[in-house]
DNA sequence: TATTTAGTCAACTTAATGGTTGACTATTGC
DNA sequence: GCAATAGTCAACCATTAAGTTGACTAAATA
């Protein structure tokens, strides 16, 4: 699986993006993250597994508990994807031939 | 489910961002749009209704074939979402004061 | 009219997701 | 030492995803 493809389905749930926005606020443990949800705290654990399989939060075990700490680079190469593609929503020729001069730049995206 | 997670559901699979890509060129029918996959016509037919139910293309029906066109707004709400973030990867104050303004602003998110 | 072409649909397989519960490990604190 | 707390792990369940194939519909063309 390639980078991307990790980060956007991590971001494809509303539970995660959730996760990531109450981190954004600042680190806390997996527990005081849990409470607030709906749901087991081995339900919260796994979608922190899989958000940090996706290197978009940082977990360190501390004692009998583990800090969640959020890490946004990987959302730099989705927006930069995004990106390449605002002519589309813009109709700016300016945008236009700054996509397709990156295209023919990077053609193993 | 709600915008953002079909958005970037639909968008964490390559092949659905290659067909993206694709139709950044131009219009295309399915079938042309199908040909440079190593898959069969009806996976690709599939990837196809997750980016339409996504709103992320249009298919129109003219004669025997399927046009297909690309529609990024739906990718406007996605970089919004990301860039609400960027204090986490530039560590700057003011987009910082940008990104708490913004969640105060909008807690529904 | 008969055939090719474009595409869908239904049925199926396999694997992944998102959740649960109960048992377990390890750390902390009385 | 014992009990509470933080968390994982394994097993399980239901649903969805990603692909296949074969039969079908509808349009274009020889």
């Amino acid at each position: 699986m390639q980078q991307l493809d990790v980060t956007f389905t991590a971001l494809g749930d509303i539970t995660r993006r959730a996760i990531i926005a109450k981190l954004a606020e600042g680190e806390t443990t997996l527990s005081t993250l849990a409470e607030p949800f709906d749901m087991s705290q081995t339900a919260v654990s796994k979608h922190v597994r899989v958000l940090s399989e996706a290197g978009l939060v940082f977990v360190e075990k501390r004692g009998r508990s583990r800090h969640c700490r959020l890490n946004a680079t990987p959302m730099k190469e989705a927006i930069e994807w995004l990106t390449d593609y605002e002519t589309f929503w813009n109709d700016n020729f300016a945008s236009l031939a700054r996509h397709f001069d990156k295209k023919n730049k990077d053609n193993e995206k």
